[in-house]
DNA sequence: AAGTGGTCTAGACCACGTC
DNA sequence: ACGTGGTCTAGACCACTTG
């Protein structure tokens, strides 16, 4: 009985759609923490696939903290508070499912400029080359969080703009549709107070502490600018996680 | 020609074996920044594996950093910088330096409590454990930049309430006269507004914009926290600087 | 066209934990 | 004895980059 929960005519790798599959019944509570996952055999049973396929997806979700495997007894879910991504570079949609929220955009401003000044430079812009703008403001749980402005080469995802962004990770459209993958990034945070605009938009008083990043998003070769972004989070709201290591 | 690298008869992995060779290369400068790596086949022939195990050994040591892989060129060293600092364990004092200025501290509190609640939970004291509780004013070229609280477990450092903080670091400190050495720490970063208090001391106006961050410190074991920290920085002076990584 | 990394298969043997 | 995850093989086809 090869159920048909995954789709072998897609061009989304099979190992990726098993993880997902089993990402969402782990963070929508199918499956409850420490619970028993499939095991690789059940898995290669179920979906007709090879062991080494199943394989990815479990040591996937493992690596991401979703998972912890015990050689000779099997996989289980791991437990929320140990999957927190601290210090990681994801997206505010990532961001808000790690914390159960349902994340969410309504957005401001989209369109294609050229900019001068700071912005190119920290881009490392070719003269005249194209940006692409998008102003969000970010929902958690369709309460605004957070106003979010990014500014992205145009050279590496041309159409982009043609997009819809209400309901779509900004970082999953580079993946998917441009074959574009983060390496790093460089972010600063500070602390300031709310200008009447951002104030009216996240519907907080003229004055409220604000937490504002501004983060520089490389490709994978560590050096290639792609994405300069800035956000302003309710500072009564929303608290960053940071990992710090030796 | 399989050159003898990998020894098939040990009980260590075979991919773990071409993992930490390479990585010993890069590490040592053997291979510099960007420079091209063997390909997966070069590896899969000078080593008589499998191409399965080679791929192993190079995707692990992208995932650390250590390399970049671009499909249809091949994979590569990568920076240094990368693997570096992404977020480090940092004092005051170390923050400080880095950024040029001359850290500096007053102290405004120092004893030996004994304390409940969440504090308590949060540094897993046993019943009656002594807390050793350090309030300083942090000061950056001779500026009051911030208020910091550290609450250390006493049981790990007895006697530190014997020594003046006013220019010696705490964590030196830790590690000088007690050998204690600090693995890892999560910590909370978020907005909010001075109090009469704080605006007092940090010479701001009541209602500025302050950057408060929250700190507990693990041993290098990873699990036995040591120290919770509570710090509070001016605004309008301080930023806090991140590297994230995918 | 040749080489690269990305995905995938269908097996295999092992060490480990449970029954 | 049996099921689990850990390692490994020897192929395969694909998408992509470069000459």
């Amino acid at each position: 009985m090869k159920e048909a929960k995954v789709n072998k005519e897609s061009p989304v790798p099979l190992y990726y759609q098993v993880k997902e599959n089993l990402k969402e019944k782990i963070e929508s509570g199918v499956l409850e923490p420490n619970e028993r996952l499939p095991s690789e055999r059940d898995l290669e049973n179920k979906h007709g696939i090879s062991r080494m396929t199943a394989r990815r997806a479990l040591t996937e979700l493992e690596s991401e903290g979703y998972v912890y495997r015990e050689q000779g007894k099997g996989s289980y879910v791991a437990e929320p508070k140990l999957r927190q991504a601290l210090s990681k570079l994801t997206s505010f949609t990532e961001d808000m499912q790690d914390r159960g929220l349902e994340p969410g955009a309504e957005v401001l401003n989209k369109e294609l400029i050229t900019v001068e000044d700071q912005l190119s430079d920290k881009l490392m812009l070719q003269s005249g080359e194209k940006v692409f703008l998008l102003r969000r403001v970010r929902l958690a749980d369709n309460e605004p969080l957070a106003i979010e402005t990014s500014h992205l080469r145009n050279k590496f995802c041309p159409g982009i703009e043609e997009f819809d962004f209400k309901d779509r990770s900004l970082y999953e459209t580079l993946k998917r549709e441009f074959g574009i993958n983060l390496g790093r990034a460089e972010q600063s945070v500070e602390a300031n107070l709310a200008s009447k605009f951002k104030a009216d938009v996240l519907n907080v008083e003229k004055g409220s502490p604000m937490l504002t990043t501004e983060r520089l998003t490389f490709l994978t070769d560590g050096e290639t600018p792609i994405e300069l972004a800035r956000s302003t989070y309710r500072g009564d709201r929303y608290k960053m996680l940071v990992e710090l290591r030796r």
